[in-house]
DNA sequence: TATGAATGAGGCTTCATTCAT
DNA sequence: AATGAATGAAGCCTCATTCAT
């Protein structure tokens, strides 16, 4: 059976509302923004808002949910596939470039970066963590302290990923950051 | 708490309102803090504030000057005396991270990062490419893309300086970096 | 809960937002209560409510009109049958202390009262007014002021309510009720 | 030292808002008035009004505390000096009646009685049926239900109060009730 | 008629900023 | 200058009521 007119409508809605709230983030950042900016960037009423989301918290909090969902399996897919350590850069790299080309990260050309303390993205970093750490165990990448490793690996992401937002290829910006790291690799101190 | 009071000079007080804001930043966020949490940090009356400062963004200006004062002329100097591509990688990381451990940043347990938009960290950026460039005219780094290569060199700063904060070690926080790096940078695509 | 609404014909329910409401306002007064909370203790919408009833204050005017209508008509007949002093306060204060007894007023454990300056309280005091003074007339009861008389007996008859409401025996709070003024008018100044 | 012009200023608008408010709850009743309804009905910007009290429910407890300070300090004493029953009941009715008289319920008009679950009302009741008890206990009064005795009396002053607002003499309604008091102890049910 | 989402006025409160002292 | 109360715009949210289905 298909959904009703007014299904469709409430469904819209809460789109209309997330596409606002992501618009607003991105151009005021989370905590600058207000419940009432995510409203006047829409048709809808104010109390209509409430219908949906209970806070502005709400709203972020889905939005940072369905970014979390549409990337972190992907990136531990591209991880958990590769053979070499060229493959695990690769794919991280060029999933996560990728994605944020697309815009799915919502942020275009906002003055943040996500926030790094909520529980999807401490999640994302913790998963990174592991696959880093398993890989080593498996002797795709040398031994060497992970979570220095994760963190290197995340922050030349993050950063170059505002290269590419900001319109530098995908594949250049990944092959950069697989040289920069399977060259660095190498060289890092033992454990 | 600020001294009383009775002790202060004139040109105190503005030191006194920009110790406070430090500390109410790092602790609340910016947009989170209100200008009262700033004067309640302060023996000062709420109006005093606006004899130093026109507004709560003003303050917050201040600070990102005096953070940029700070550590910006000591990052300069380290990459500028440095004669080997690991003293340029190993200086930079060194200085920054002893910065931050110091809680020269003003961002201790702060739920924040700095803006990455404010004049003053963008000038800082400005200067590590110039001198990422600058040493590559040398020849103490290999030709590469100098745009990636600093974005890298940031990201893996701002991610590994959490970890400092976090309490690492600022020499093997910067041994980890600099072999990163310099492992890297022989592998990067030339241009 | 109300019953299912499968077996309501529309008749009905009236007489279930008329229960709901009752309900509702006795537990929260009239002011705090909202139309979502008397819905809400309905199977119906929002919406069916205001087939009924155009807006919160006209339940609540239907359920004083209940009240009145279920309580004046028993208070009249108890006095027009009094053929002494005693007849008369009994029969009133029997009749009026069993009402709240069984709940008749819906306000159980309410903190309000009756709003006094509803047009069916007001025509209930006036009635009682004129049986007062139809009973000075006919000798029932003492030539007095009958405002004052009247007065007085609602003032003790709705705070000795509040006493049965607590607990306090029908049959004994009239025995106190009645005592008392079958001692006081024969003292009352004559006019 | 007299108070500077600020404190003057300060205390006239801790009155000014008292005063509002007094007149607000007395014409719309304390559930239905508004915050913006006692601002409105004052000079004073919205914000003012949260310089002297935290909440509508804070105003309200202030008045409540005006009153209950003002008249039940001098109940108690016409009960305490009290040395018959015909002094016990004048005094009280007569120093309530007239306080009613000169406004200083400050409910003029109100279709409201006082809340009567405030602690500072209870107060007053638990302090006449202390006084009823005691009274009884001397002789003063014939032993009979002292909760039943005090919710009369309480019922018959509050009900005549009203009478007394509308413009009956507080003589005469003193009289009135001492008198249906007087004679009708007499005829209690003792205990 | 019943439904329940949409509406938007209006409630409460905070806070950056001004201004009389 | 320093003070701190006053200001009022603006935030958040609720709720009576309307209206398309």
């Amino acid at each position: 059976m298909a959904p009703s007119r007014r299904e469709q409508t409430k469904a819209q809605n809460r789109e209309t509302i997330l596409a606002a709230a992501r618009q607003v983030f991105a151009q005021m950042g989370f905590a600058t923004a207000t419940v009432r900016d995510i409203i006047r960037a829409t048709p809808l009423a104010s109390g209509t808002f409430y219908n949906y989301f209970k806070s502005k918290e709400e709203v972020y909090q889905a939005l940072r949910d369905e970014v979390a969902l549409a990337v972190r399996p992907r990136l531990r897919e591209a991880r958990g596939n590769a053979h070499t350590a060229e493959e695990f850069f690769a794919g991280s790299f060029r999933v996560f470039f990728q994605f944020v080309a697309e815009g799915g990260d919502g942020t275009a050309s906002s003055p943040e970066r996500f926030r790094m303390d909520s529980p999807e993205v401490l999640e994302g970093f913790a998963e990174l963590r592991q696959d880093v750490q398993a890989a080593m165990a498996k002797g795709l990448l040398p031994s060497s302290d992970p979570a220095l490793l994760s963190a290197a690996l995340t922050g030349v992401a993050f950063e170059l990923a505002d290269r590419v937002k900001a319109g530098a290829a995908v594949e250049e910006t990944t092959g950069f950051a697989v040289a920069l790291f399977l060259g660095g690799i190498a060289a890092l101190p033992k454990i």
